[in-house]
DNA sequence: GTGGTCTAGACCACA
DNA sequence: GTGGTCTAGACCACT
């Protein structure tokens, strides 16, 4: 379920992080899911514990997983929090996107073109 | 002209590399322009020489800027050529950003509407 | 296995580069074997290891090997690419030399001597 | 005659030496020729005088040129001492490939092809 | 421990 | 003066 690589130059923790979140976001794991213990999974990916540890560390500081003494981690954010930030996340990108794009002279019928071709053949408006 | 966030997460030379870029897309600079001395440069900035140089060397790399020793350095690539490289890398990573809204459920109108407001009162289409 | 010589006009980083990449085409060091640690091989080299990160920085950059941060830095190439570069540029170097020799009105004749001449007792053919 | 390339990464000075001798060795200035002044050099190529200076300075202690204070710098050597050194230094360098192509296997059959099809149509033999 | 970045200061060849 | 190389020493994030 979870796909880390070590090669890349995105820290694994930040990887592990990643991960987490869109298995929440795409409803895999829902809310008060208990997640796989840090030597659990430390194990399966071949990991050092410690860096499991970070990531269910930052999780938790993020308020997107909560942990019980001795009892293990569960997810503490449902899909529709997370997505709304995503969402939020997702605009502002776009929107520093366009404004690059407005700067370097890109008309914004380049940019309708590239939306239509992206999107033919998808019904989901 | 050139500035830096010694703050940054980035490193100061990339931004260096970064900003220097940014000068020449924006025609600032010319092919042939003579770039302020590693020294010089160093000594604006409140920055090492040496992160100048590492600065330089990578566009010098990257075919940007081309370096004489004793004489300076100077400006190799055009406009042309580093507007369409960003033009292309603006593209791809706006696909990138599309093909995540259309995953997480984001409707082409939704997209269609923030297009329309960043774009209002702008007339370069 | 590696030896430079600070002596030498060469750059030390460049001897190291040229070194690394012998040893590769040796078929020493095959895909994915780790190398020394900047720190280890600036110590065996009596060497600073900023100029061993230099070293390791460019051929990362040439795709020869990747470095993970603490993890370490590990042989991408394999020995055939490296031996096909390597070839390529033999070959163009020796046509290189030709040219001059006819030039300077070397004759085929002289050419062919010294050629019997280096390679007998070989038979690598 | 002399042509330069300011932005070659061989030192101009190098340049001009190179440039003399082979004028020398094509036998376009002979023994006791004068060679133009360090000032009019120096402006035709539109170069410092001091690298003007450094290089026929170099040829001297090479014995190629020799000075005469006040009257100006003359061509010492004749084609033939340039010439064999020249072929000496060429076969050296070309012994020189031959072992480092031995070295990484090509056979001495791919080399006599490149031979004869770098020699086709020249009949200096 | 690892690689990566940065500083301060030095020396070099070249023009 | 210029760019280029190197050293010594430091700090950082990551594992």
């Amino acid at each position: 379920m979870l796909t880390i690589d070590v090669k890349s130059r995105k820290p694994i923790y930040e990887q592990i992080i990643d991960n987490i979140k869109e298995l929440i976001i795409q409803g895999v794991w829902s809310r008060d899911t208990q997640l796989p213990s840090v030597r659990q999974l430390a194990g399966d990916l071949a990991i050092n514990p410690n860096t499991i540890q970070k990531a269910y560390s930052e999780l938790e500081r993020q308020g997107i997983i909560y942990s019980m003494k001795s009892k293990g981690s569960f997810v503490a954010s449902g899909v529709d929090e997370l997505r709304k930030e995503r969402k939020e996340q997702l605009f502002k990108e776009f929107g520093r996107i366009l404004e690059e794009m407005r700067e370097i002279g890109i008309t914004s019928r380049e940019i309708e073109e590239r939306l239509q071709e992206q999107w033919k053949g998808v019904q989901n408006d």
